[in-house]
DNA sequence: TGACACTATTTGTACATACAACTACATTCA
DNA sequence: TGAATGTAGTTGTATGTACAAATAGTGTCA
């Protein structure tokens, strides 16, 4: 029996169903690995943001990576407790900045083998075709967000 | 103050936090579009799952989606509850079919023409060539998967 | 300068997601 | 045929995620 007409054309053609399957799939992979660290992939993704472009504040980090405010808050607030990020207090008596402790460097160092071994399995899974696109696309981004 | 060669790599490179992210932007982008009709896309995807495959065991809907059986438990749950999804004995003991309910069908329906243009969304978001590398390699995981 | 609008963060709530542990049934094989 | 092993589903728990509302500070302008 053969499904109607647009429920063929959802099931052949939606890109989010695509984007969305192969998200999890790449976190798990990530989340494999980084098991034996105690730490996930969001929130490593985190705290790499804040190595990189730190002394950074909490709203900067959330539309760099397309989060939330509300998420950020409460993913920093882990971080802080785990020692690897720390705040300063900015200008704006309405905000603070968020920077990467030595701890958080240390971990991030630490990590870096398994990172490596990642990329390989990620790009496996993908296809170098489809890594080099996503990484196109998300540099326009990250491009046009300035 | 330049970040440590580390950090330098893991932030320009990750594939991971660039899959994670488009996840969250295109998630956005199709909860906002879906949001009258009282539905998120992570349901509407289970949903057309099983109206494509359909009647089909909770366990294959979970591989299909790379989703964890547990996820999709509670998921399957609520479209039951909302009189979308039902559920007919199987053969084996251990598990049961799902099946998309007439309600459900005219619920894909009133939502095509919003997908429809969710997909012009995503598409500029992503860009052409990222659409059809994602489309061929999950297209290939499938086919691995059988 | 004081009211109003704007911005940054936090908190309440709900859903999405996964892992581990548990239950129930099926399969295998000695 | 019965014990051991494997498989399907559910439930307990924790994290990730977002929206709405609340809080608090900034900026503007009449």
């Amino acid at each position: 029996m053969t499904a109607p007409t647009h429920v063929r054309q959802m099931a052949r053609e939606c890109i989010a169903v695509r984007v969305r399957l192969l998200n999890r799939l790449i976190t798990k992979v990530c989340d494999d690995g980084l098991r034996p660290f105690g730490v996930r992939v969001a929130q490593v993704n985190i705290l790499v943001a804040v190595a990189h472009d730190g002394p950074i504040t909490p709203n900067e980090v959330a539309k760099r990576l397309v989060l939330d405010k509300s998420t950020l808050s409460r993913d920093a607030d882990k971080l802080i407790a785990s020692g690897w990020l720390a705040t300063d207090p900015s200008d704006d008596g309405r905000s603070h900045t968020l920077r990467i402790t030595p701890a958080g460097l240390e971990l991030l160092d630490r990590i870096h083998p398994v990172w490596v071994a990642g990329q390989k399995k990620l790009a496996a899974i993908l296809g170098a075709g489809t890594v080099g696109a996503i990484g196109g696309t998300v540099n326009d981004l990250w491009a046009k967000m300035g």
